[in-house]
DNA sequence: TATGAATGAGAGTTCATTCAT
DNA sequence: TATGAATGAACTCTCATTCAT
C-alpha cells in the first residue's frame, strides 16, 4: 500500500488535511468534506458525517471550527492553485496568466457548483483565505505591470476588487444558471479594469 | 423591571423600520440597529438591544428573523438610494453617474465603517439585496451603453461584477484601513471594466 | 335598544361575560369565544381577538389568564344546565332526569364539535369546572337513589366516574366521528352504572 | 462545569426508554421521569433535570419533544400492561379479568399517586395513548360479551367510556384523597355499565 | 488514536401580563 | 373604560466542544 492511503479500505481520513501526505491526497477528503454539504450548513456534525468521521475525531485535529473552516479553505486553495499553474506554468505574459487563472475559475464554477459554492462560502467566513488567493494574484498583477500591460494605481485594492469580481462573477453562474461565454466576458472585464487589452489567452 | 414596564423617558420605537412614518424617520432606526452590532452579530436579541428594545418586541413588528433582516437590509438600500440620487440625479451621462455612485460608496465606507459593515453583512445573508442594489445600477450601465462609453458584453455579469468589485473595495478600506483616493481608484477601475474611459466626474 | 345591547352595532363586548347582564346574552360570547377557536389554542390574544376586544381589555374584567378560562367554563356550563333543565325540568324521576342530561350532551356533541372540544378543553384545563358540572348531577343521583332506580356506593365516585365517562363518550363522538344512537347508547350505559334499569326517557 | 463533562459517578442513561435493552431498566427511567413532575409540567428542561441528563441530551434521543411524550407514554402503557398481565394472566373470564384490571388501576392510583398524574397527563396530551389503553381492554370486552357477561350496544364507545371512567376515578382518588374500597366500587361500575353481574375477582 | 454520549450556552420564538395613553 | 405597544421569562431546539472509553 503506498503511503498515506486510507488504512482499511474505505474509509476516508480526515488527517488527509493534516498529516504529513501528498497533496494529491488532500484534495479528495477537502472535495468530498464540502462537495455536497449545502451552503452555509457548516456544523460540525454534517462536516464530521461527510469526511467520513466521528465528531470527537475533528477535535483531535483542529482545535475548534474556525481551525477547521481555515483549513478547508486552505485545501481549496491549494487545489486551485494546481489547477491555474497547471495550465499557466509556462507562460511568462503576467496579463495573460491572470486571465488563464479567471478563466480557469468560471470554468469550474460552471462544472462544479458544489465545489464553487464551498470556495465562496468559506472565503466569507474565513477571511484570511483571501489572502491565499491575493498571493498568488498578486504575482500575475506585478508581472503585468512590469510587462506594460497593466496600469493600476493601487495594489492592495486591485487585489481586493479583482478576487470580488471574479468571486462575483463565479456566484451569478452558480445562483443563476448559466452563462454562454462567461468565462472570456469575465476574464476581460478583470483585465479592463487593470486597464489592460484584451487578454487573448 | 416588572413585565410590561416601558422606560417613559426616551421611547424607543421599532415602528420606525414599518410604520407609514416618514423616510427620515426610518433612517435613524435603521442605522442605529447596526451601526455599533458588530459584522455577523445578527443575533435578534442584540439587534433588540441595540435597536433599544426588549427581544419580545421585535415578534410584534417581524414575523421572523429572516424578516427583520429584509427589512433591515431594505432600509440601507433606501439609504444608500438616497445619497447617490442627491449627487447624481441632475447628471445624465451614465458612465458618470456610476462613477458618482461608486465614489459616494467608498467615501461612506471611508467615514462610516459601521454602516458599511452593515451593508456588507446583510448583502451576504439577504442575497435578495443584491437585486435591490442592482436596480439602480442596471439603468446606469444601459445609459452608458446607449452614450457611448460602455462595451459590456454581457448585463447581468456586468452588474454582478461592479456590484462585488465595489464591496470588495469598500470591505478592503473598512478592514484594512486608510487608502489614499481610494473612491477615485475604485471608480477607474470599475468604469474601465466596462470598457468604458476614465470618469471625470 | 334592548338593555345589554351591544352599544354600538357588531362591536361584540366581553364583559358580557361578567357584567349584569341577562344570561341569554352570556350565551353568545362565551361561544364566539371557543366556537372558532381550535381546541389547545387557549392564547389570550387568540381569545380576545375572538371576543372583538383588545387584549389589554381582558385584563379589566379578569386578573389572569386562569381566571378568563374559569368564567368562559361557568359560561358553558351555565348554557348546558340551562339546555338540560328546559327538557327535563318538569320529570321527577332521577333516572330519568340523567338519562335526559346525557343524551342532551351527546346530541350536542354531534351537532356542535366546536362547542364539545371547547367543553372539553376546559374541564381539562380548569378542574374546577367539574364541580359546576357536578352541582347538576347530584341531584338527580339522590333523587334516583331515594326513588330506588340507583344503587351507588359512593356518591363522589359515581359523579366522578359519571361525568368523565360521558365526556370520554362525548369526545369519540367528535374525534371519531358518527355512530349510530350514540345518545341513547352512552345513557344506557351510564344509567346501568349506576346500577339501575335502562331508561326509557 | 465545563461542557461535556458527564458525572462518573451515576451515569444517568436516557437510552433506557429507546435502545435494545430490557424492559425492566425501561420502567425505571420512565417512572423516575415523570414520578416527581408535576402534572401539566412538561417543559423538556424540566423532564431533563428529573431524567437527570441535560436538557440537549435528550435531544440525541429524540427528534422533538412530542417524541419524548410518546415514548413516555408508551413506557408507562408497558408498565401498566405489565401489571395487569402478571395478576390476570392465568383468568378466563373477560369480566373477571377487566374487573382485576380496574381494580389494579386503582390500587396504583392509591399507592403512586406520582405515577397516575404521570398516566393521566400522559393520556391527556398524547391522545394516541388510548389506542395502547384500548388494545389490552378490547381482548376483555370481547371474551366478557362471548362468554354472555357483557351486553354492550357499541365497542367502541364502550371502550372509550370505560377507559374514561376508570381515569375519572383514578383522578378523584389522587386529587380528592383517599376513598373506603375505591377499588372494588369503581369496578362494579364499570362492569355493571357493560351490563354484567357484579365481578367477584 | 478514534469514538460518540453528554454537555450547556445561546438561538429563535411565544405569550401572559402591565401600563401610558 | 378600552387600548395595544412593550415586556421578559420560559420554552423548544441547535451545535461547538469535552472526555471517559
Amino acid at each position: 500500500m503506498f503511503p498515506g492511503a486510507a488504512p482499511n479500505g474505505s474509509r476516508p481520513h480526515l488527517w488527509r488535511l493534516c498529516g504529513p501526505c501528498s497533496r494529491q491526497q488532500r484534495l479528495d477528503a477537502a472535495l468530498r468534506i464540502y462537495a455536497r454539504a449545502g451552503v452555509g450548513d457548516l456544523a460540525l456534525n454534517t462536516l464530521a458525517e461527510e469526511a467520513g468521521v466521528s465528531n470527537g475525531t475533528v477535535y483531535n485535529y483542529f482545535r475548534s471550527r474556525e481551525k477547521v473552516l481555515e483549513a478547508v479553505g486552505l485545501e481549496l486553495a491549494v487545489q486551485l492553485s494546481e489547477q491555474i499553474l497547471t495550465v499557466s506554468g509556462a507562460v511568462d505574459s503576467g496579463a495573460e496568466r491572470l486571465s488563464i487563472a479567471v478563466r480557469t475559475f468560471m470554468n469550474k464554477a460552471r462544472t462544479d457548483p458544489d465545489w464553487t459554492r464551498a470556495l465562496i462560502t468559506v472565503v466569507r467566513y474565513a477571511e484570511g483565505m483571501r489572502s491565499t488567493l491575493a498571493t498568488y494574484l498578486r504575482a500575475d498583477l506585478q508581472a503585468g505591470r512590469r510587462q506594460g500591460d497593466f496600469h493600476y494605481a493601487h495594489e492592495e485594492m486591485a487585489m481586493s476588487m479583482e478576487i470580488s469580481a471574479t468571486l462575483g462573477a463565479m456566484n451569478l453562474l452558480v445562483e443563476d444558471g448559466e452563462v454562454e461565454h462567461a468565462d472570456s466576458i469575465a476574464a476581460e472585464m478583470v483585465l479592463q479594469a487593470l486597464g489592460g487589452a484584451v487578454g487573448e489567452g
